[in-house]
DNA sequence: ACAGCACTAGAACGAACGCTCTACTCAATA
DNA sequence: TATTGAGTAGAGCGTTCGTTCTAGTGCTGT
C-alpha cells in the first residue's frame, strides 16, 4: 500500500467533511472509503470523530495554503496574483463537479455555537490563509494597515465567491470576484512598487 | 397563540437551520422548539423533512431581503449603502452571539452535490439578494454590466465576511470589507454624482 | 345529535449513528 | 517456541434519526 492507513483515513476524512459536512459525515462511511475498519480508525484516533476531523481539517488547511501560496508566487504583481487564485480555485472547482469547495467552512458553520477545537481549527486555517495573501501584499509594497484590510478582505470575498459559485453551479461566480478584487487592490497606490494609504 | 402552528414550524426551523445545517436539525427538535408535535409537524409538511427546510429557507430568504432592502434604501449613496449593509450584519451577528449568521449557507454547503429542492431554494436566495444590490447600483447609475460585477461580488464578499466574522468572532471582517466594498464601489465613476434623490 | 374535518398527541418502527469490545493476524524479539 | 505489541476486523451496545401509525380533541355545518 503506498500511503499509510492513518493517512488515507485523514484524507478521505477531509475529502467527506469538505463536501458533506461535520454531522453528515459518519465514521463507518470514512472508514470504508478509506478502505480501513473501524478498529483502525479507533486505533489511530483514540479520541474518536472529533480528534478525525481536527486532524482532517488541519491536513485540509495545509494543502490549501500550498495552493494558495503556489498561486500567489507565480504572479508578480499582487493584483494579478489574487486574480490567478480566483482563477485557480474556479478551475477545481468546475473539475470537481462543484463539490469540492472551501476545505473548512461546511465543518465551521456546524460547530459554531460550540468551542470545540473543530472551529479552533477552522479559525487557525483562516488566520493562515489571510496571512499568505497578507505578506504577499506586504512584499508588494502595501502599506501594512492597508495590506491586512485587503487581505480579510480577498480571502473573505473568495470564500463567499466559492460558495455562490458551488450553489450557483458556475465560474462566474469566482471570475467576477477575482476581477473585482484585482481592481480593488490595484486601486491602492496603482502598481507593484508604490505603496497606498488612503485610509 | 399569537402565531400559527405552522408559523411557528417554519420559524423555528428557519433559525436551527441556520445554525446548525440541515443534516444537524432534527424534525423531533424542531417540533419541540416550536412547542408543536411530530403530529402537527408531518400534518403542515407531509414531504417530511425536506419539505419542512425548504419552506424555511424561503422564509428566511424574504426576511434577509427584507433586511436588505431596507438597508440599501436607507442610503441615497450606494457606496454607502453597501458600507452600511455590512455594519448592520456585524450587529446582528454580535448580539446573537456569532451564530445567526447567513440563513442558507449552512443549508447549502449541506447539499451539494444532490439538485434538491434545497439546493434550488438557495440558489434562488442567492439570486434574489444579488438582484436587489443590482438594482440599488443600477438607480445609482451604474452601467449594467458594472452593476452586475458588483453585486455578484457585493453578495459573495459579504457572505464570506460573515462566515469570517462568525468562526473568528469578531465584527473586523464584516467592517474591513465593507469598507473596502465601498471603496470598489466608487472606484467606478466616482461616488453619488447621479440620481441623489431615487423615489 | 352526529358526521366531517383540521389538528394534536405520542408510541413504535427500521435504519443509522458514535463508540466499545473481543478476537484475530503477523512480524519482531527472546 | 513463546510472547508481545501494532494493527486489522467487525459484532454489538445504547441512542437517535426520519417516518408512519393509530387514537383523540375541538370546532363546524346540518
Amino acid at each position: 500500500m503506498q500511503t499509510s492507513t492513518r493517512d488515507r483515513i485523514v484524507i478521505t476524512a477531509a475529502r467527506l467533511l469538505q463536501r458533506q459536512g461535520y454531522v453528515g459525515t459518519g465514521i463507518k462511511q470514512i472508514a470504508q472509503e478509506a478502505q480501513a475498519t473501524l478498529g483502525s480508525v479507533y486505533h489511530f484516533f483514540p479520541g474518536g470523530k472529533e480528534t478525525v476531523a481536527v486532524a482532517a481539517i488541519e491536513h485540509s488547511s495545509r494543502e490549501f495554503a500550498a495552493l494558495l501560496r503556489k498561486a500567489l508566487d507565480a504572479e508578480a504583481d499582487p493584483a494579478t496574483a489574487v486574480d490567478s487564485c480566483a482563477g485557480q480555485l474556479a478551475e477545481e472547482l468546475r473539475e470537481s463537479g462543484w463539490i469540492d469547495g472551501c476545505p473548512v467552512t461546511a465543518a465551521a458553520l456546524e460547530t459554531l455555537g460550540t468551542d470545540s477545537p473543530i472551529q479552533q481549527a477552522c479559525a487557525a486555517a483562516l488566520r493562515d490563509w489571510e496571512e499568505l495573501v497578507r505578506d504577499k501584499l506586504l512584499r508588494g509594497g502595501f502599506d501594512a494597515q492597508d495590506a491586512r484590510e485587503l487581505a480579510t478582505t480577498v480571502i473573505s470575498a473568495l470564500e463567499g465567491a466559492e460558495v455562490t459559485a458551488q450553489v450557483t453551479r458556475s465560474e462566474e461566480p469566482l471570475r467576477t470576484v477575482g476581477r473585482q478584487l484585482a481592481r480593488l487592490v490595484r486601486s491602492y497606490g496603482g502598481s507593484a512598487q508604490s505603496a497606498g494609504g488612503t485610509g
